[in-house]
DNA sequence: AATTGAAACTTGACGCTGTCAAGTTTGGTC
DNA sequence: GACCAAACTTGACAGCGTCAAGTTTCAATT
């Protein structure tokens, strides 16, 4: 083992990274700093510049990360392939959301939180990702249209918007604890559910 | 006039609030420093916290002030005493949190934002006047239950969580701008408005 | 095998931040 | 007129993001 650490780190990009991900799930956002992050992967302060760009640029890396693994849950809810049960897809997917936002508080509000999209600048790559996570969902709406699980009074890039404001509202909830205890929120999102998925009296 | 201004300043408290709440109207929360805010109220650096024992006190009465101008607000519409059209007061409700939102997008984030409710620490009072903002939610929830306009099916309490939830959802959406033009707003606030007053086929 | 150029990394510095400690000025009360 | 508490100031400290200039290393070309 080469006990005499080299000059170069050889894995910096991904040590930054992974231990600027276990700061903020320990600590939150705040308490992430780029010459603390340094400090942890034994680095100058200056160091994680020459990876990325800005403090901004690394949040969005971060963020980013946040929104693959969110589309790859919401495609194996989309491609289930046993998936006859009409009903209870939409509410799997709602909980799987909100297992997401309850499990990854602070990679979520990297990914939809102010500081990147109002105070911030969103990298192109980013934009093209969250994009992409939002066309997956309107195309989840769609599909549950068709179903008649959800209304198809609204279009479903209205009713996407909607429903998906729904549940980053309840995410919102979940994350800065107001308005509701923790415990409830699982009844809570069964309510959003119910209140979303009540079809039409025109039926049949 | 007294030219030579005076070691005392007098009305110090309200200046910097009316101050602060004049910086982050124009620049956002980011720009607002205990330090910028004493140079433009014309104070040494250390004078605002013989009025407020943090800048995390300061951001409280800041958003207790918000709390306070959205619960008139709320009042007005749940007293109004020619109130005989059942069905519009909840949209008049919803349309005026949005807009309330949207003229005040900082306020609104301090209201309910990371900053105080997660990374801070909310004051007693401002957690007292949330409380009663809420609870006034609730209210309104219930009569619309009454009513018919909202289902039912669940509690008062549930159903006030769940619909605020998606009011909060499209607040967030709004204020930071993703997924959205913020000129389908209203379309998308009507889409919910919608999609949570279906009243369940059983109504009679 | 030596040279060269780029990439990875370091140290120093600047201006900004929140806030503590200690000192100064002032207005009101006995 | 003395005194005290409140209002306010200056100085200081540690931390922040990041720029500029220097150093070390690796890899490719000659």
């Amino acid at each position: 083992m080469t006990a005499t650490k080299p000059y170069h780190h050889g894995e910096l990009r991904p040590a930054l990274v992974a231990a600027a991900n276990a700061i903020i799930r320990e600590s939150g956002i705040e308490k992430l700093s780029m010459r603390r992050l340094a400090d942890q992967v034994g680095v100058s302060r200056t160091a994680p510049y020459h990876h990325f760009k800005d403090k901004n640029a690394l949040l969005c890396a971060i963020a980013e990360m946040g929104f693959e693994e969110q589309n790859q849950m919401t495609r194996e809810i989309l491609d289930d392939p046993e998936d006859n049960n009409n009903e209870a897809v939409f509410a799997r997917w709602v909980r799987a959301y909100i297992r997401f936002a309850h499990e990854n508080p602070e990679t979520y509000d990297l990914m939809f939180g102010r500081e990147i999209w109002k105070g911030g600048t969103p990298t192109p790559s980013l934009q093209a990702i969250s994009k992409t996570s939002f066309r997956l969902w309107v195309d989840l709406v769609a599909k549950m249209q068709q179903r008649g699980v959800l209304p198809g009074s609204h279009s479903a890039l209205r009713t996407a918007q909607a429903s998906w404001a729904a549940l980053h509202g309840m995410a919102r909830l979940l994350i800065d604890g107001i308005y509701v205890q923790r415990e409830d929120l699982e009844e809570i999102a069964e309510t959003v559910v119910d209140l979303l998925t009540r079809t039409t009296p025109d039926s049949h």
